[in-house]
DNA sequence: CTTAGTTGTTATTCACTGATAACTAGGTTT
DNA sequence: AAACCTAGTTATCAGTGAATAACAACTAAG
């Protein structure tokens, strides 16, 4: 049996991380503070105290997927820092879906100046790195982060990625648009990306 | 002045248009049917007697949003029928905020079945209309709806579009990217999307 | 041991919201 | 004019949910 008493930065993390599986599902209005503190079997007034307030209980757990997201992307880099490789950790992105799906309901809150202006923070930073740890030009980039886009949007309709709907022929259509993608060479990326199931 | 009486499917038409409004703000969840209610000049229960429940009011909210980007779609097909022409429509649907607005809350509410289901049909629309429009094939039409699904989000982050927050570095390289976008002629699109202010 | 800081809880409040019920009023047909 | 349908209202409810306050219990230093 762990100690039951963790320290509040302890506390706080785990609570990120609860926030992030929490509010993936139903977004920031959608989801209410008393659904993350039980994930993370703790009250939901001492989530408050914690965090100060709903919203920046929100704000932690879209920067704690960001977090996640630079993470992956540096570690594809490392293995082969080209457009291509982080293309293929897409698939790592789209298992782990509340990281994407989270992200999405932060665009979708933005009009939330305090949230707006946190998630411009955080894909910013994810834009410059991409440039930075593949050395792609500004147009390769929006590409990747296009087909970044869309595939965030299919995980979040559950036309990928894992629980997946049975496939209508459109879908198909385009999930196999991401096999056979790219025989042009300066278009990097994203081979096999869209493996539903 | 105008009669203050409409049939029920008059006021259902200017009711979805509220709702399309309304729910392009704060979405499924952070929005109230009254909300929508007081933006058509009616009484909450109201609302709820014409669309049966919140649900349905979203579905056709967003049902209402995608018809009007097809026919933007199917307009600028008319004038040229590809990518391009399309490409350059997004301008309009880029002022017309709501629309893609709702459209982005639709997918980020996906979890909801019912709602999912709703979407996942708009999608699928807009994918078969616009092969069918411009004859692109699967990958020509899968980066075309990544580089509009990327233009969403940014509209969302007041990035781009009208009530577009001052930019930062690196929005403005996104924002430059898309006007030297395709040097390639075979990408086909989107040239001056990203007009900001 | 006791004082104090930190981690947590329970109790409570107050605003909000979706939905139902019951009623009102304008218009139309017989 | 009387019966009737359709468009709309007000009143109300039951549930929810963020935030506050006050209290409790663990841990450690002096």
């Amino acid at each position: 049996m762990a100690r039951t008493r963790l320290t509040a930065a302890e506390r706080g993390e785990q609570l990120a991380a609860a926030a992030v599986q929490a509010f993936a599902v139903s977004g920031y209005a959608g989801t209410s503070t008393d659904d993350v503190a039980r994930l993370a079997g703790v009250s939901q007034p001492y989530v408050i105290r914690l965090f100060g307030s709903k919203q920046r209980l929100f704000i932690a757990a879209v920067e704690h997927a960001a977090a996640r997201i630079e993470q992956v992307f540096r570690d594809a880099a490392e293995r082969s820092p080209d457009l291509e490789s982080l293309g293929e950790a897409y698939d790592e992105l789209l298992a782990e879906r509340d990281l994407l799906a989270v992200l999405l309901h932060g665009f979708a809150a933005s009009a939330d100046p305090a949230i707006g202006s946190a998630v411009r923070d955080c894909f910013g930073r994810i834009y410059r790195l991409v440039r930075e740890l593949t050395g792609a030009d500004t147009v390769e980039t929006r590409d990747f982060l296009g087909i970044g886009m869309l595939l965030t949007v299919l995980a979040a309709m559950q036309v990928v990625g894992p629980g997946a709907v049975p496939p209508e022929p459109w879908m198909s259509e385009i999930a196999e648009s991401f096999q056979d993608a790219c025989a042009e060479p300066e278009t990097g990326g994203q081979r096999g990306a869209a493996n539903r199931s």
